[in-house]
DNA sequence: AAAATTGGGTAACAGCGTTACCTCCGAGTT
DNA sequence: AACTCGGAGGTAACGCTGTTACCCAATTTT
């Protein structure tokens, strides 16, 4: 039953947008009254508490398939693009995701910590890059963190509309190019960021 | 009259955030009805796009109050910070402007095209670092973009809970660096982003 | 078997964006 | 100067939203 609600909704998310996540229409999709949400979720905050962590599996889940390449930076890299084609397959749920698509949902401290998760996969590519000797020492999940910014800043701006399709993918790829180049290991005698 | 209405809808978006900003609340606020905003903008959708115009100019003025230093490259990083200070300034107009707060509103091509020019100061400061050899030569418009992306990346995380305030600071710092890092003149013979 | 509790449907409330209707004020015409 | 006419603006309604009080049926407990 709860799932059921839930695809539901996903489907209206997905195939209509945020717009379309009304808790009427998910009741009489699934033909019941919205009681059942209210009873079940507590509210629409609930359910999109919900989908917030169902996107953020999903994404988890696109990061684990990319998972796979021999070369560390190969493999970031194939997480980075992973993550660019995961937002733009299903762009509604990146927008109730990092963009607050439905109007008073936030995400708690558990939701937070719970979306954390969905980066293990970069964490690890980014340790292995360490412990290999491609990337210089350091933090993996604080470059891992930088990497992310850099991916989200150029799926969102691509999303709302600022990155022209012919251009976005290019500047997706040379922008992560341009992080991960800063903590490659210092055989050439560049600068370090601070 | 016009400004009355925009100033009234400025007031309510900074103070109580986007969901406070109703038809009826605006119009209430300056003691006329409804009709008025209608009649004057068309309609919500008219409304929002005037107040995402208004944010982009709010940003060029904040960026071009910003661009004095001498040096080109520290320019740039305090244009960087005046973006990441404006942002987290008024998140509520940030939420208008990058994520879509308002539920239907799509900034047209001409809204897209007003809002690239607030970032002429950026291009502006970009071009100076090539100029002056600081930067490899490269095209100004198409780094400036890159470090918007990731200059909105990197706030856009912050907004929405992903980075704690103690670290969202030095995080924003170090993602720009890395990225500035990336292009500049080729003196110690590190990679070149392709 | 009787009683208590729980789950779900109906219908209502307040508030939203929007608009049909009407009134009324000011400008242009005769 | 009076009269008409056009458009701006208020009123009130429509259909939608999230939410909940009320009620009934069904199930579980004693």
């Amino acid at each position: 039953m709860r799932t059921a609600i839930l695809d539901h909704a996903i489907d209206l998310l997905v195939t209509e947008g945020a717009a379309a996540l009304t808790m009427r229409r998910i009741a009489s999709g699934i033909g019941a009254s919205t009681k059942v949400l209210y009873t079940m979720f507590g509210g629409k905050e609930g359910l999109v508490d919900a989908l917030y962590r169902e996107g953020f599996a999903r994404l988890r889940r696109a990061q684990q398939r990319a998972h796979r390449a021999e070369d560390p930076l190969t493999r970031l890299n194939d997480l980075a693009a992973a993550y660019r084609a995961h937002a733009l397959a299903e762009p509604a749920y990146y927008r109730v995701m990092f963009e607050q698509a439905v109007p008073g949902y936030q995400p708690s401290a558990e939701a937070l910590d719970a979306a954390e998760s969905a980066f293990d996969a970069s964490v690890e590519a980014v340790q292995a890059c360490i412990d290999s000797g491609v990337f210089a020492p350091g933090d993996a999940r604080e470059i891992s963190k930088l990497l992310w910014a850099a991916a989200h800043g150029a799926v969102s701006l691509e999303i709302a509309g600022h990155f022209p399709p012919e251009t976005a993918a290019r500047r997706f790829h040379t922008l992560t190019a341009a992080v991960g180049q800063a903590f490659l290991a210092d055989e050439h005698g560049q600068g370090r960021t601070s």
